[in-house]
DNA sequence: CGTACCGTTGAGGTGAGTCAAAGTAAGTGG
DNA sequence: CCACTTACTTTGACTCACCTCAACGGTACG
């Protein structure tokens, strides 16, 4: 039998995966969550929930990216995390019984995969440990946490930009022949301005600094870092160079 | 037989509480909780936990207040949240099995409940609906998420300050005769400061400020608010007065 | 009556915001 | 393949909210 949800890494309703607690669903649950869970396609900018909706479920992204975030009365856009394959939004809203805090919008094509709220339930229902895993994904999302302690006003923009960096090397990085760490960043200036806390015309400047530094080269969307151990010093508040 | 855990709204390990999901404890299971407890006593200023230590169970406060922050590498220390009577704190790096990010300090006398990790571990075996429970409690948890967006550049420290009266109204603040709004913050201007992500000095001015525009009234850490409604418009951050 | 902590006040500096304009890249249609 | 539109990015000049540093006043406490 084939299903949907194959083998994915944290992908949490994963039934073969075997890397985390999580590989406890019997056959008639991966039977249900292939038969309820809706499959979406997204382009670029398109939304794939509002906030202040009332969630209509758990979306898992299948491919591509998604940023998470929140726009006020005075029109400045708060955005607080960027996430990809095999992740999971609008849990947080869900659980909580709350109104989505959060918009979802895909900044590249994108699959996503929704489980209905009455699949949810149901699952909850067959499989208790399931609360227990999501526990442990809720409880270990430090975005926000982190974003706030970056926020303090001590800490410059340059510093915040930097921080960014580390955090999305994982996904967005890779190491070419010299060692030098070349990042293709799927966002606008905008969106890293967003990010950060700052405006766009503040990333320009910090980077234009960054490069007159050589602490990176900039084209476009792309990053090259020469010296990635540098980053990490610099990504101190509080040493200068 | 008599119960340590009484009746209490909202105590998560409440054997008699009726008002949640959370009432489902076995006399049993109330018996573990009142054996294991460790009941301890906080003077003003008493660390209850570290940052970068490990977890050693969770908190539940009994009485009095406790405010989480975390300092970084410069000194700068940024408070996300105060909390009180009926609270648990430590949970989320528990559940995440991380070190605290943050350091719980007691800014009044103050009691807490240890539950020890032990004694946790034996309660999720026999009851997983904790799990459950506990989900609703960190997913319900939006205190760094309100935090990070109130950081943006763009938003005064009026602004916060005034958001930040909002927040504690509920605890802190009472009707008087007139109508007029009396907090009664447990808070130095240092903490305060932390709690906005600005400095001491810019909390005098702008209490001073505000105390100008006759929108509040200041004695030390009194502070009089004579027209509660404006409070909400003046939390608006595009709002001219 | 010092010591310590908290809070206030003032003078001066600065990082980042705002506004406005010009430059660049990407896609569209003829 | 080129003109045209549209969105994104950069740059510069100016402004301002808040930070920094330093001094001083108040209150509690041994």
């Amino acid at each position: 039998m084939e299903y949907k949800f194959r083998l994915r890494r944290s992908f949490p309703f994963s039934a073969t995966e075997k890397d985390t607690e999580w590989d406890g669903f019997t056959p008639s649950e991966v039977e249900l969550l292939d038969r309820k869970t809706i499959r979406r396609k997204y382009a670029p900018g398109d939304f794939i929930f509002h906030q202040d909706d009332t969630p209509s479920g758990i979306f898992c992204i299948e491919g591509g990216y998604v940023l998470l975030s929140r726009m006020d009365a005075s029109g400045n856009e708060t955005t607080f995390g960027i996430f990809g394959p095999n992740e999971t939004i609008g849990h947080r809203s869900f659980f909580a019984s709350d109104l989505h805090v959060a918009t979802a919008r895909a900044i590249t094509h994108c699959f996503s995969y929704l489980i209905p709220t009455d699949t949810v339930r149901q699952l909850f229902e067959l499989n208790l440990e399931l609360a227990w895993w999501f526990l442990r994904t809720v409880a270990s999302d430090r975005g926000p946490l982190d974003g706030l302690l970056l926020r303090g006003s001590k800490v410059s923009a340059r510093v915040r930009f930097i921080h960014m960096l580390l955090v999305l090397r994982d996904r967005f990085a890779q190491t070419d022949a010299n060692g030098h760490l070349v990042f293709e960043l799927p966002l606008s200036r905008v969106e890293i301005a967003n990010m950060l806390g700052v405006t766009p015309e503040t990333i320009t400047r910090t980077l234009r600094e960054l490069q007159d530094e050589n602490l990176a080269i900039i084209h476009g969307r792309t990053v090259i870092v020469p010296r990635p151990d540098l980053l990490e010093r610099a990504s101190e508040p509080n040493v200068s160079f």
